[in-house]
DNA sequence: CCGTCGATGCGCACACCGTACGCAGAGAGG
DNA sequence: CCTCTCTGCGTACGGTGTGCGCATCGACGG
């Protein structure tokens, strides 16, 4: 008590930098926005609370001030991530363009945030954010328009089946970037495998060839798997509208 | 050195329990097991391998001599899981109710294994185990007996919808059980919020009534819920059967 | 019977995680 | 000028997955 002075770095008023109007400050859309473009980049488990801070300039529990609890952050990335989801306005004469579009936007979205899916997998939608709400009313009301008797029935049809594929190519997509190899390459790489695997169920390996010769191009065969599976299920639900 | 016995709780003979023969040992199949029993108890954030060693009167890392890592293990449990799945045999003449028995079998599945979804969207089936494998070709014996030129198309169209919405019911079903309450009880209790957050949409508010009127018996209606879907693909796919 | 060896279990340690808590400044209002 | 609220941060706690090296054990060759 006597030295005044001790160890540490002299917190004197020189040290100390002046922080305030330096960076815009730290704010919950700032947040979220960086944690988005981690996630994007790095993938769902290399997001923790101490690299966003660094990424901001900032602590780790700093973020507390403005978001409760990772958990949250999570919930707070995947309505903003909504908003980029495209419904067409409700009426339109062609209810199977309106959709398509609404699916196919959706699967894109999913595919360029390749973690949403495990999100929406994890939380369920408990808490729904205003983003996530709008694109439900939009679809809600597509579906009426186009003449549903019971839209939601309809629109959980379409749904389910587009976020299936989309988690599953989803996962695939990660798998290959975690290779570093183009989807091509990573296919070519593990087609002998595959063949390997699937040698001595006959089923199995009699799609295999088949499979392989189309491999040359394996996004277009995911769009067009997509796109097929969709018209299959809109077929379905075209003969239930009424007349 | 002097003297013989120092520190320590005294390594004798006495004190040195003989282990042998007393549990069945560490093996690969009784730690998938355990971990399998763990997940469908506390769910997937609550599975630790240090819980889990416990569980088997053994230490964490003893289970790494049986197991790479926690993600192989995952994917044991649920190649392990796989089998529960019940893919009715090849050829018998109505196909849409050997195709719904399948459907069936994995929803429930992945609904008696809540984490089932979640490791799927997460690993992608990179590394297929046995199980799953032979999932796979019943299921290509079945859509090639009922006559689809290409059945994988046909497999991947059902099978996205009954992903996507296993995934979705289980997500809600884990959200319930972690609230403690009963599926109708927490129905109740949400449906004030929920009226209270479409309000200002249209056509979601529209919806309200009707669905809470129906909850009664929220069980029922997924099961419903999942029919209706699963008819509309199979309407679909029936579309594209030659003749 | 003894010495050796490979397989097995385990304690320790490391780096990292989410986050509770209380303090240090800054800006605002009296 | 004093006070009060709001924001950021340092520290700390109790967890996590897992690499490493040692102790122990059953089996087996001499």
């Amino acid at each position: 008590m006597s030295r005044a002075e001790d160890k540490k770095p002299i917190p004197s008023v020189w040290t100390r930098e002046q922080r305030r109007s330096d960076q815009p400050a730290l704010s919950r859309a700032a947040i979220v926005r960086e944690a988005i473009a981690m996630l994007d980049a790095e993938g769902i488990e290399a997001l923790s609370m101490r690299k966003l801070g660094a990424r901001l300039n900032a602590g780790a529990t700093s973020l507390y001030r403005h978001v409760a609890t990772k958990d949250e952050l999570m919930e707070l990335a995947v309505d903003e991530v909504a908003a980029e989801i495209h419904v067409p306005q409700a009426g339109a004469p062609d209810w199977r363009a309106a959709v398509t579009e609404a699916a196919g936007s959706f699967r894109t979205t999913a595919l360029r945030h390749p973690w949403l899916t495990l999100v929406l997998g994890q939380a369920g939608l408990a808490y729904l954010g205003p983003n996530y709400m709008s694109f439900s009313e939009r679809l809600a009301a597509l579906f009426t328009a186009a003449g549903f008797p019971e839209p939601s029935r309809a629109i959980d049809a379409v749904f389910s089946y587009v976020i299936g594929m989309s988690t599953t190519e989803a996962a695939w997509l990660t798998t290959v970037a975690r290779s570093g190899e183009s989807e091509s390459e990573f296919v070519a790489r593990l087609l002998p495998a595959a063949q390997q695997a699937s040698a001595g169920y006959d089923h199995l390996a009699a799609a295999g060839p088949e499979t392989s010769a189309r491999a040359a191009d394996p996004a277009k065969l995911r769009d067009d798997k997509f796109a097929y599976g969709l018209e299959v299920v809109l077929d379905g639900l075209a003969l239930r509208l009424p007349r």
